[in-house]
DNA sequence: CATATTTAGTGGCATATGCCAGTAAATTCT
DNA sequence: AGAATTTACTGGCATATGCCACTAAATATG
């Protein structure tokens, strides 16, 4: 154990210690962002819409494991700045899908190139081979499945 | 690699990957507090402040890896609330220092309980030992040796 | 000792994130 | 078909978190 000891709860609480360590990573990776004007939360948002073919606002919350309307307050000021737009679906009207602006596919580009500083230092300080696979740890707690059986503790 | 695939900046980011566990944990978490009135994230700094020695707001941000101004936001309802206070320190007229009021320690405790059984299903669904490793690793990402050598690449 | 610098907090502003209530559209049920 | 229910989203409110500018107090400097 780290200089942590029994009086953090860092040592014993999981949900705390991965607050903690996301902060100090949303801190590292906002540092490399810059100048662009944009934080590593945002990256996150335009990187999965831009990967994701057109997804409704429903699907792109499942994706980025985020409540339905903390997903629309947080696209706000992207699409403020015009860097993605909303569009009513054409078949069901209740349905809203995202995608970039052609400006907002140069902006994840320039976006792609700060964070990818970051990551290389991430893999140079901890590790590539460790940061692969805590990535797949991280996944696996952030899956319904992980979720579920969180919940269905009934036994 | 679970069911996420390449177009998911999961996959790849360590910063975004993070964030998505701590978003599902503090879900899975926060649900655990029940109609005690008080979410995860407030536990956490309750119990920090319980545990440490009447920590001045700079020692608890840093213990906690938050920006100072921002505990002192997130500790305004719990101060608000009354669960803590925070006095001047009697040498320092700069410093002040947080303490939880006795009915802060009773609500302490009684979050402690609801917080076990969320631990509990988390270790049942993870696994204890992985657990265990897991929160080493957040401690270590969390460190302010972690941010030096991630910030110092310069070689 | 007087001034420059550093340190600890505060307040305002902006984004991040979640809950709840309400609305409209689609689906299910009788 | 018409009513009940479900689904997808919006808007308001509250906490979480960070940056910057500003203030007061302590410390270092000449």
């Amino acid at each position: 154990m780290t200089k942590d000891d029994k009086t953090s709860i860092w040592a014993y609480c999981n949900s705390s210690a991965m607050r903690r360590a996301a902060r100090q990573l949303g801190q590292l990776y906002d540092d490399a962002m810059g100048d662009t004007g944009l934080k590593g939360t945002q990256f996150s948002l335009l990187s999965q819409i831009r990967f994701s073919v057109e997804p409704t606002l429903k699907n792109l919350a499942e994706l980025m494991v985020m409540d339905l309307s903390a997903l629309g307050h947080t696209l706000k000021p992207l699409q403020r700045d015009g860097w993605i737009e909303i569009v009513p679906d054409e078949n069901d009207r209740r349905v809203k899908r995202v995608r970039l602006t052609d400006k907002g596919f140069v902006k994840q580009a320039e976006l792609t190139a700060r964070w990818q500083v970051a990551q290389a230092r991430f893999d140079k300080a901890f590790g590539k081979e460790k940061a692969a696979e805590l990535r797949r740890t991280l996944a696996l707690i952030s899956s319904p499945e992980f979720a579920r059986v969180f919940r269905d503790d009934a036994d």
